[in-house]
DNA sequence: CCACTTCTACCCACTTTTCCCCACCAATCA
DNA sequence: TGATTGGTGGGGAAAAGTGGGTAGAAGTGG
C-alpha cells in the first residue's frame, strides 16, 4: 500500500529517484519494473507492472468505435511506458509524459494505495486549492456515509 | 502488447523507423510484415499481418449495401497496404495513406494494445486536447464501475 | 522489342541519443 | 565524529536514428 506526498527533483535526464522508503516494496513486487501512463487529470500515473496489466486489458476491451472509449485508450494504453529502476532506485520520465503533464523541476509523488500519481508542482498545488474552495460539498455520490 | 508513444520523423522518402523496442516483437510475430490502413479518425492502422487478418476478414463479411459497412470497408479495406521492415526496422507509408492523414515531418506512433496508430503531431495534439476536455465525464457507457 | 528513364528497395556509414555505472555530496544515526 | 544510507550529477560505451548512395526493377516511349 503506497501512501504520502514526496516532493522529488527531476533531473536534467528526467529522472526521478522513488523515495527509499517505497524502493523495497517495488522490488519485491515486480523486481522494479514500472509502468507510467498519462491520467485525464493532467497528471500521470505509476504502477507497478503487475498492477497495470488488469487495467490495461479492462480499457481495450472497451470498443474503439465509441467516443469516449477511443480516447480512453488512447490515453492510457498510448502514453504507457514501461521503465525499470537504475541502482540508485530512479526512473526515467519519457519526454512525451513529462510534456503531458507539463512537469517541471520540482515535481509531487503522491502514493494512492495500489499505485502513485506524479503532479507537478503547480498541478498539485491546484489539486490542493479545489479541494478546500469546494469545502461542504466534498462527499461524491455513494459516500454521502463518509466519516472520519 | 504494443503501448507507448514515440514522436518519429518520416524521411524523405515517406519512412518511419519504428522503435527499438518494438522491432523484436513484430519480428517474431510476422517476420517484419505489417498492414496500414486508413483509420475513421484520420489517423492510420498498423497491424502485425496475422493480426490484421481476421479484422479484414470481419470488415469484409458485412453487407455492401448499408451505407455505413460499405464506407468502412472502402476506407479499411481500400486503404490496406502490406509493408515490410528493412533491415534497419523502417517501413514506407505510401503517399495515398500520408494524404489521408495529413502526415508532415513530425508523427506520433501510439500503441493500443494488439496495434499501432500513427498520428500527425497536430492531429496526436487535438486529441490530447480533446482528452483533457472531457474530464469528468470520461468514462463511457458500460465502464462507469472502472477505477485507476 | 529494345532502350532509356524513373522509381523503389536495400545497404552502408555517420551522428545522436540513451542507458548504465561510478563517484561525490549531504544528511542521519550510532 | 565517523560510518552508512539516500540523493544527485556526470561520463563513456553501445545502440538506435537518420541520411544518402547505388543497384536493380519496373514502366514508358520510340
Amino acid at each position: 500500500m503506497f501512501q504520502g506526498a514526496s516532493q522529488l527533483t527531476l533531473d536534467a535526464k528526467g529522472r526521478i529517484a522513488i523515495p527509499a522508503k517505497h524502493r523495497d516494496a517495488l522490488s519485491t513486487v515486480s523486481d522494479g519494473r514500472l509502468v507510467l501512463t498519462a491520467h485525464p487529470h493532467r497528471c500521470l500515473l505509476i504502477y507497478p507492472e503487475p498492477a497495470w496489466e488488469p487495467k490495461r486489458d479492462e480499457v481495450l476491451r472497451a470498443s474503439s468505435f465509441e467516443p469516449r472509449a477511443a480516447l480512453l485508450k488512447r490515453l492510457l494504453v498510448g502514453f504507457a511506458q514501461e521503465e525499470s529502476m537504475d541502482a540508485a532506485g530512479r526512473v526515467l520520465v519519457s519526454p512525451s509524459l513529462r510534456q503531458f503533464a507539463q512537469l517541471e523541476k520540482q515535481v509531487w509523488l503522491v502514493g494512492q494505495g495500489s499505485h502513485f500519481e506524479l503532479w507537478s508542482e503547480a498541478g498539485w498545488l491546484a489539486e490542493q486549492e479545489k479541494m478546500l474552495a469546494i469545502g461542504a460539498d466534498l462527499l461524491p455520490p455513494g459516500m454521502e456515509s463518509f466519516s472520519l
